[in-house]
DNA sequence: CCCGGTAAACTTTTT
DNA sequence: GTTTACCGGG
């Protein structure tokens, strides 16, 4: 039942006719496949704004998004648009949510963990220490990843797919247990906050019925990312005809490493048989000579339905083309790029550097400080990722699931208290001979007969600052977390490790205090929801003051657009990645993020590569890209000016003292208290030298009062004098 | 038990 | 160049 569009309806008066018919579609399956650019965030929004209007409550409206930053966009959006009971957010934290009220019919607390990549990991080493395999020659991290490609595809090893080898074995012998430990402990992957909730789906029909009933309309962004069981979730949430819209574009599918499947846009026309489909192919965003660019290159994929972006905006200018000597060359051109369109006006949150890969960020950011540029760097090593926080966030865990033995042991011994590893393992097998969690044995002092007095001592201080803590949990989240931070001069730990992350590690600290404060005054749930918010969290999406240069990875940069855009790193190996290379489908994907990076610019483009780039601590030549080989040479244009300039600045640079591979009897007259000049951080002194040879590191403290390690080998230091005695 | 020093491996991409 | 894991002495 399609409305008519009604040409006078304010809600499409700005838009094209099949954006209008998207927007005005009423009930019954809608599938949109908008081209990058075509407005699909407006249609969308504009489709929410008009269930709205026409009486369709916003508790009834579930909007799913991919990513936290998408969802956070687009519940920002709906918010504006008054519906402010419509439920925007990512699938893994809309199951996580929904499995506190359900989690109960398979077996699991409402308060249950959620265990990041990481806790993952150190799950499975244990296991796999348990099971007699060497740790030294499987890593944890390639059965964990195995295990969770499995899950996404919604398999189980027995039904193939593995192979044979050390992972595969790995993986079939340890899947039962890793699943046990995790229901034994009270929680999941983050795989398992989709698969479990869909088994509640398949398992309990009652509970599906409820689900359907209670949200009548169902959005899908991004839809060509969603995995199998993504999308089963989808059909058992909102099943034929249902009143279920997704919008996705295939030539922007670029999560396959997660299991993505294009092939659930083909399965949507299929089970979901009275689809309507409407296609957006008219670009609003970029320049003409931007959109011919980023369709040449995406016109070789070869398995692709074929489609035609039209845009009616001016041709606008070339895309700039830099190739670099290397790296740090490319870095301060950009750096010299993003500062001329500065000085031309350009606000700095207009421009974004994309790269592939976070480890290319560094020498870009750099580049960016020593222009002055403010900039930020989107995702990378998340807040919550960090030691100091993930031992704090382990406390807290261990209050809420007692049973969560992976939290406990992380923090039996952190800080330092005289419980060691020996002390460990009789607490495990007092759990395990008692059927008792960590937990409990640590609070059982009756237990403790075997071990040391030391250890008695540490695990009473333990036991009585978690109990203190879980009282303070009553209050409020920050309460708690002061009792631990205090309890266990926790503070003290962390900035006494004498290294330069001191000082960061208490700023981070304070920050995670004044976060559970906000959470608090904001939500005021407690600590079980405190804990399920930060879970989900990735990005910082704490966006510092003043307007900044934009610095991401091209996978955080879908769904965002930009005036100006700088891509670095199109080499071969790195865009596309070595990794992709041979296998064709992969080197496709690689083809489709290039053009995601390619579409996010609205005005200009600057495309730049290295011929030498430090890999892995080894100089390497590199090829360009040969995705910049298919651009279109008249969209081209070298960047000429400034990488002239920078070529003299780099002759002079080797002529004053570029010293990489230095003299080894001066190295090995370098000692503490010798005064020597890096090239960026000025002069320092040498604290002390670790190791011989190429591989002597050096602490060099400097003016600033910064200390920091170097290899020797590679950091071109200088020495001044020696003031030894 | 803890700390320091040493060697090896490592780089996709996200929830 | 960075990070982590292991080993040996205090």
């Amino acid at each position: 039942m399609t409305h008519a569009a009604d040409p006078d309806d304010p809600l499409l008066a700005d838009l094209n006719r099949n954006q209008a018919a998207a927007v005005a579609f009423g009930a019954g399956p809608l599938m949109v496949l908008a081209g990058a650019g075509s407005g699909k965030t407006r249609v969308v929004t504009r489709r929410i704004a008009r269930l709205l209007r026409d009486g369709v409550r916003g508790s009834q409206i579930l909007a799913m998004t991919f990513t936290n930053k998408a969802a956070a966009e687009m519940a920002h959006r709906v918010q504006e648009l008054g519906g402010d009971f419509v439920r925007v957010a990512t699938f893994h934290s809309a199951c996580a949510r929904f499995l506190r009220s359900e989690g109960h019919l398979l077996g699991y607390p409402a308060d249950y963990s959620i265990y990041d990549v990481q806790d993952r990991d150190t799950l499975l080493k244990e296991l796999l220490e348990d099971a007699g395999f060497s740790s030294a020659q499987i890593k944890p991290s390639q059965v964990g990843q195995m295990i969770s490609r499995l899950k996404n595809a919604a398999l189980r090893p027995d039904e193939g797919l593995l192979g044979s080898g050390d992972v595969p074995r790995a993986v079939t012998r340890l899947w039962t247990p890793y699943h046990e430990r995790l229901q034994k402990q009270g929680a999941m992957d983050f795989d398992d906050l989709l698969g479990n909730f869909l088994r509640i789906l398949r398992e309990f029909p009652e509970v599906a019925e409820r689900y359907q009933a209670r949200f009548r309309w169902v959005l899908v962004d991004e839809f060509q990312d969603t995995n199998r069981v993504q999308y089963d979730l989808l059909k058992l949430l909102c099943p034929a005809p249902g009143n279920v819209c997704v919008v996705g574009d295939p030539d922007q599918s670029i999560y396959s490493f997660r299991g993505a499947e294009i092939r659930n846009i083909l399965d949507f026309e299929r089970d979901y048989p009275t689809t309507t489909t409407i296609a957006l192919e008219q670009n609003y965003r970029s320049t003409a000579t931007i959109l011919r660019a980023a369709e040449a290159v995406i016109a070789n994929n070869r398995q692709r339905k074929a489609k035609h972006l039209r845009t009616d905006n001016p041709a606008g200018e070339p895309l700039l083309q830099l190739r670099a000597g290397d790296a740090a060359e490319e870095a301060t051109s950009i750096a010299d790029r993003i500062a001329g369109l500065r000085d031309g006006g350009v606000p700095l949150d207009q421009v974004a550097v994309f790269y592939r890969a976070h480890w290319l960020s560094r020498g870009l950011e750099q580049a960016l400080k020593d222009a002055g540029l403010p900039y930020t760097i989107v995702g990378g090593l998340t807040f919550f990722e960090r030691r100091e926080i993930k031992d704090l966030l382990a406390f807290l865990r261990v209050l809420v699931n007692p049973l969560d033995d992976l939290s406990m042991g992380r923090i039996l011994n952190v800080p330092p208290r005289g419980l060691g590893k020996v002390a460990a393992d009789k607490l495990r097998t007092l759990g395990f001979e008692q059927g008792m969690a960590l937990r409990e044995v640590v609070a059982a002092p009756e237990l403790h007969g075997s071990l040391g007095p030391k250890a008695r001592k540490g695990l009473q201080q333990l036991a009585d600052v978690l109990a203190r803590a879980r009282d303070a949990a009553n209050s409020s989240v920050h309460a708690a977390l002061r009792v631990v931070i205090e309890g266990t001069d926790y503070l003290k730990h962390a900035t006494s490790f004498g290294d330069p992350e001191d000082s960061a590690r208490a700023e981070n600290i304070a920050e995670l205090v004044s976060d559970a404060v906000q959470y608090d005054t904001e939500h005021g749930d407690g600590l079980a929801g405190y804990l399920q918010h930060v879970a989900l969290l990735t990005s910082a999406d704490s966006q510092g003051e003043g307007p900044a240069v934009q610095m991401m990875t091209v996978h955080a940069a879908k769904g965002l657009e930009f005036d100006h855009v700088c891509l670095a790193g199109l080499e071969e190996g790195v865009f596309p990645s070595l990794r992709t290379a041979e296998d064709p489908n992969g080197l496709e994907e690689e083809r489709r993020l290039c053009y995601v990076a390619l579409t996010r610019a609205r005005r200009t483009l600057m495309v730049s590569s290295a011929r030498d780039r430090m890999v892995a601590g080894r100089y390497e030549s590199m090829r360009p890209s040969r995705f910049l080989k298919e651009i279109p040479a008249a969209c081209l244009q070298p960047f000429t000016q400034t990488w002239r300039r920078y070529q003299s600045d780099h002759e002079t640079e080797q002529v004053s003292g570029w010293s990489v591979t230095p003299d080894p009897e001066a190295l090995a007259e370098l000692r503490a208290g010798a005064k020597v000049r890096h090239d960026l951080y000025g002069e320092g002194v040498v604290r002390r030298i670790a190791g011989r040879g190429i591989q002597a590191r050096a602490v060099v403290r400097f003016s600033d009062g910064v200390e920091r390690e170097f290899v020797l080998e590679y950091a071109g230091l200088k020495l001044l004098e020696d003031l030894q005695w």
